[in-house]
DNA sequence: CCTACCGATCGGTAGG
DNA sequence: CCTACCGATCGGTAGG
């Protein structure tokens, strides 16, 4: 790994444990046994940190749910897969999802446009599969944004609990959280 | 409303908007068309405004589920009426909630510790309710941890989209979320 | 509620 | 990658 690649590594884990303006260059200095000065011999500024990892996890969803994703196939299909690729995503890459989730609005224009309007683009997404299953009849929802609303809020909430060690493999938590979606907890 | 009160609602806005670190007492004068040294006259410390809003929203959840809990009443309707409970504290405090939900992790201690005790109890409440749905057989879920985990990310994903001038009203929402909850997407 | 100010810390640069 | 340092800004205090 690349000095480079490892102050973003270690700047992800601050900005996740303490917010990114909490974090200061010293304290990312310090983590990485050099000093706060010498950081800028690999990296040009503090918000370039940033830009970096919310574009590059935004790529990742992207991809990873592009590669799974066949129109053809039902919108339950389609669903449940593009939940897999996300909880995968998320639970690979634990810091930098949760610094994608809520440290972006502390980029300067034009990367805040920007990155909001990937974000809207991922969104409708997931919000053409609900809508086309309730199209065909597969889904029954209140409203269509509300629902997808609800999907991202259980796919985005992962990250505060998921513990690599923990019981739950990231297949067993998208295959529940698919479930719950679905069905809901009502016994039938 | 009273100086007072006019700084810690004013703060709220601005630590919902910029996060707490990023929302300097200059920032906070500024808003308030006074000087910075004037909100001491008023208020301890930056960090004193943080822990009323954080300490105080966590008893508006307490007491808002609390009242409309009933322990001999069915486990779907105890969740019901707590998620309604839920959504209307969250709803007529958007940025308080936002504050509890992200900022509190700027706590210095014992605040730190005290408030996570309290969200622990919080959620354990919620909890209860779906683990007595269980064993009575009103509710399946995969993980009883797990379901209370995707019924509060569906609460506390909220604020993000909910405005007030909105088409769906907090009890449509509430009403809305539950249904989600209880029966899923699916169209049986 | 203001002026005047404090020591500490911030992101970042120059020069080696 | 370091030493030495910059101007700006931070939370907060003294004294009125």
């Amino acid at each position: 790994m690349s000095r480079k690649e490892q102050i973003e590594e270690t700047a992800t884990a601050l900005f996740k444990a303490k917010g990114y303006s909490a974090t200061s260059m010293r304290d990312l200095a310090n983590e990485l046994g050099i000093e706060a000065a010498s950081i800028y011999s690999h990296i040009k500024s503090k918000e370039e940190i940033l830009q970096k990892v919310c574009f590059r996890m935004a790529r990742e969803f992207f991809e990873a749910t592009d590669a799974v994703d066949s129109p053809q196939a039902s919108a339950t299909e389609r669903l449940t897969k593009a939940i897999a690729a996300h909880v995968k995503v998320m639970t690979q890459n634990t810091e930098a999802s949760a610094v994608f989730l809520y440290e972006w609005r502390h980029l300067s224009e034009p990367y805040h446009s920007s990155f909001l309007s990937l974000r809207d683009k991922y969104e409708a997404h997931f919000r053409g599969i609900i809508r086309s299953g309730v199209e065909s009849g597969e889904f029954k929802v209140p409203d269509v944004k509300f629902a997808t609303m609800t999907v991202f809020s259980g796919l985005n909430w992962i990250h505060t609990w998921y513990k690599p060690e923990g019981k739950m493999t990231p297949s067993e938590i998208a295959e529940n959280l698919t479930y719950m979606m679905l069905n809901g907890m009502k016994n039938n």
